[in-house]
DNA sequence: CAGTGGTCTAGACCACATT
DNA sequence: ATGTGGTCTAGACCACTGA
């Protein structure tokens, strides 16, 4: 029962994910001829499915020959590190403070604009994972969000919406860091600094995260 | 003179590119078939050459009102930090050398298989930019592509044509690095690893860069 | 030779925007 | 009412592969 019809190729997509779970690598899927036959659809949209799944790693094609099952452990899994679904976060405070000069510029706003900045930790089977600073311009959320901290943040959700770009530093873990991420002082980590836009590329969040690097490893495939 | 005719599409993107040049951000450019028209082609096939620019970040789409030119500033650029293109490459050293049991692992051969080893830097006006350390299995090279050192490591093409995973490693700059980087010792950098491999997952290269933090920066946009 | 992916056409209907 | 992107069809020709 669907209450929206979904396109077709949407669907087809779906059922094809559904076979290729059986599959192995390398094993060929059913030619695109074969799948319009098959789902009574026409060639261009059974076409269109596979485009979509080659473009997503699942499968690749060879010129002539057919379709294949992509090799599982070349997942395509674009930007960032790895978030596990059942990450613990923890706000350690939040409070709304006046831009500095360095948070006004990523933000593009005036400095002394009023920023909302939260900060937290991610915790992964009891093991700090990483310590995020985040940064919102005030007068951008409604006073409905404010008193819902723990949902504005829907970090996975902002990326799907935006425009994001994200910066990797080096550095000695900040002293009063090393602590919360229970590594020992002098650790050389790695800063994420994201900074996420919406289409006319005006910047809506700054995010800066330290990684522990006995934790998370940054890894992209493509 | 083509000496192979290109698709129309690949030939209506190029002319899209050249005219998204001159236009700017958020400005509209023709309706899909206002393009068909233009170019004297079907409508799908004007749809492809935007759905590929689309993809490449050149323009976005607004339903039931049109394409426009994307904000420059958003440019998708997967993968890597930015490689200038007068970037120049210098071998210090190329050597075959038995695996040792990290490279081994890495590359999927056994320890003491042959294993032609390059280091170089890349300097960029002058300013050394990154320390790589490139492993290459000798038994996949021809005698060929080991007297043309130099032109093995078409480092872009290998991308283009591989599947690449890449991970990032924050650490102190090795001893023995931080002179040929120019860099004090004890300064925290980051050391990129990447595996290409073939479309069987088969390794085919392990590339071992560090990266001056001074002059580069790792940046993901999407 | 039959089958494959790659390209291309000339239409069509839909839901939604703007005027 | 017109125009837009989004979807879809039922064909077509090409270059290439492999039996």
């Amino acid at each position: 029962m669907n209450e929206i019809e979904k396109p077709v190729y949407i669907q087809v997509i779906e059922n094809l994910k559904e076979e290729i779970m059986h599959k192995c690598p390398n094993e060929p899927i059913m030619s695109e001829r074969e799948l319009a036959l098959h789902f009574n659809i026409s060639r261009m949209t059974a076409r269109k499915a596979v485009d979509a799944l080659v473009n997503d790693g699942y499968l690749y094609r060879i010129k002539n020959k057919g379709t294949f099952v992509a090799d599982k452990t070349l997942y395509k899994s674009n930007t960032l590190y790895e978030e596990h679904e059942d990450t613990v976060y923890k706000n350690l405070y939040f409070n709304v403070i006046p831009a500095d000069k360095e948070i006004a510029e990523k933000l593009n706003v005036k400095v002394e604009e009023l920023i909302l900045k939260i900060v937290r930790t991610a915790h992964y089977k009891g093991q700090p994972q990483t310590l995020d600073e985040i940064y919102f311009v005030k007068k951008y959320l409604s006073s409905d969000d404010i008193a819902n901290i723990s949902k504005v943040v829907d970090i996975k959700k902002c990326i799907n919406e935006s425009v994001v770009e994200q910066r990797f530093y080096p550095m000695i873990v900040p002293f009063k860091y090393a602590v919360l991420l229970e590594i020992a002082q002098g650790t050389p980590i790695i800063n994420v600094q994201s900074i996420m836009r919406n289409h006319l590329g005006v910047p809506t969040l700054f995010f800066s995260s330290y990684l522990n690097p006995h934790q998370v490893t940054i890894q992209i495939k493509n």
